[in-house]
DNA sequence: ACACAACTTGGAAATGTTTCCAGTAAACTG
DNA sequence: CAGTTTACTGGAAACATTTCCAAGTTGTGT
């Protein structure tokens, strides 16, 4: 039941190190071998012993992807963006959620399986609230993903950026603005949220325009849909219609659309709406958002990571995503 | 830096095959010797290659924990007993949280982590609904926690026992009863969830003692505080009091407790309420709830694990944790 | 004191890979 | 066409462990 590459050589008729070389998709290895090497391994649904491979090579072909959130549809689509990618350069991936304060600590403790995998993919997390230097207390390489950190690779997206858009494209409209944020209360170890850069981006950009946004106009709900209902009901319930709403998150857009369907208010006309991700479902809910290309966004950060345990050594690099304006229904200009 | 079975040898004066004896928990071994082993080992800080011991005695000493949701107070609580358990019979493990449908293929797919390791402990799952045979397709020891299945040792609580201590407490009460049942809408594998457990045995003995809950009392919310407290302003002010509310999650009765403040109502005179699981806050908040031992159970399921991974080959294990009311100032009888 | 069993122990073999070192064959040189 | 590169390839050594076997040590009964 158990192959090796033996059994893999001797079908195949070659040598062990060939077959370790197709395995690790070396160049010199004619292309017919290679083809005869794979299909062998095919037909007898070889795969390779990743702890034999670890203890040979010192490389394990795994990952640790260390999240903050987990099960929200931004961090499913990231691991997706992720593991696709890492998929694909045959790397395999463990997932560690940040649940409970210490556990980062023990992830990273020596004996840990995260600690004995090639490099670490991290989600979200602001280390230099937990660490004051900056750093992982590790030698594998790491790469942030959504996120920004001097000593590692990074890959963010312009939040702030974000914000900006909502804004200019909100200021055109006759009637008040109004913005939701979001509360991340699951683990306050980030310094400030993305959404907080959503928010201060709109700010900013609302100010240049002329029409500054009031404190009062700003609403905090925690992140799942019947919070941002509420706060949806209260902004619509108190103030003039027309009026404008900026969420910094799709899930609060979408607590905005529901209330304004249950208020008999007309979406584009009487409410607009800007939500923030542009995931799927927004395109079909009519749903005006900044777009964010979450699983590109993993994907570059698996493959700044494969660089790196490609042997790339050079300094930290930073690669930033811009997001831009889908514009739907939910923002319809009224003369159109 | 990388250490090395054959060091700590040559440091404690022994053989190679002693200190792996040592390592391995080997009855052979003198205990002084095994103690200057030990001791060589912690001055050294040694930690063993998990690779190797796997490439080398077919154990890698890791198992893998299937989660179905993530980041609730009760997984949270089960990963510690789970993890500490494993820990001192010196087992790693490694999360795979069940996000997404089609994870768990992925998860079992011969070449990824979880299939490598030793052993597999699923939470909550009921594995029917995703395998006909309600089998796993793996041959690694399997066993479940916080349900129950005919292949496979399981360590579950009796939820609708719990939900008869519930009913039989409430019973005696003046006033209406109501219950608050939780939607578990993350993903809907479950057959059953232990909320409907609880809600059934609770109409099932307020059958029996003669006071039937009628379908209109039961309300159903999902898994947050917003939400249960929305289900409590229903009842609270839509209902004479006194009022009596069995509430199938602690999160839930804490609903209760905040509405019931928020309307001037005195918990245990006019609103007498009963959670489920008792977590640590509930003593503070003098909740009466029903007491499920959470670190236990994972403490339990770990050592069923660690047995099958020890050799135990017998016929599948069922062990019943017993829920107790531990009843709180949330239901001080009047007369007291 | 002797035979025999029961403990301990050292070290070689085995585990399934990667990598290095030759060696062969093919492809260029001039 | 002899002399070099160059491109592949086979297989031994290495990786960090476990396990097995043989050997040594201690203890027991006579």
């Amino acid at each position: 039941m158990k192959l090796t590459i033996q059994e893999v050589a001797e079908k195949a008729g070659v040598g062990v190190g060939t077959v370790s070389r197709v395995l690790n998709n070396h160049k010199s290895v004619r292309p017919e071998t290679r083809e005869r090497v794979q299909s062998a391994m095919f037909e007898m649904g070889f795969v390779p012993n990743p702890h034999a491979r670890r203890v040979a090579g010192g490389k394990s072909y795994t990952v640790s992807i260390i999240l903050q959130v987990i099960g929200t549809e931004f961090y499913l689509r990231l691991l997706n963006g992720l593991e696709k990618t890492l998929e694909a350069h045959r790397y395999d991936s463990a997932l560690f959620p940040l649940i409970g304060r210490e556990r980062i600590e023990r992830y990273l403790n020596s004996s840990t399986l995260a600690y004995q995998s090639d490099g670490i993919v991290m989600a979200t997390h602001n280390l230099g609230e937990l660490y004051p230097d900056g750093k992982l207390p590790t030698r594998q390489p790491v790469v942030i993903v959504d996120g920004l950190n001097e000593n590692y690779d990074s890959v963010y997206l312009d939040n702030r950026f974000g914000g900006e858009l909502a804004a200019r494209a909100l200021s055109d409209f006759e009637g008040e603005i109004y913005a939701i944020s979001v509360h991340q209360d699951i683990d306050e170890v980030f310094a400030k949220t993305v959404f907080d850069e959503r928010i201060e981006g709109f700010k900013a950009a609302l100010e240049e325009e002329g029409r500054p946004l009031p404190e009062s106009h700003i609403s905090t709900v925690s992140f799942n849909l019947d919070n941002a209902r509420i706060a949806a009901r209260e902004i619509l319930e108190n103030t003039t219609i027309p009026v404008n709403i900026f969420a910094a998150a799709d899930l609060v857009a979408l607590g905005v659309l529901e209330e304004a369907a249950r208020l008999n208010l007309e979406v584009g006309r009487d409410v607009r709406v800007i939500g923030f991700d542009d995931h799927p479902w927004s395109a079909e809910r009519g749903l005006t958002s900044v777009h964010q290309p979450v699983e590109a966004m993993g994907a570059a950060a698996a493959e700044l990571l494969v660089d790196r345990l490609s042997g790339y050594d050079g300094a930290p690099r930073k690669v930033r995503f811009e997001p831009r304006l889908v514009e739907r229904a939910s923002t319809l200009h009224s003369d159109a």
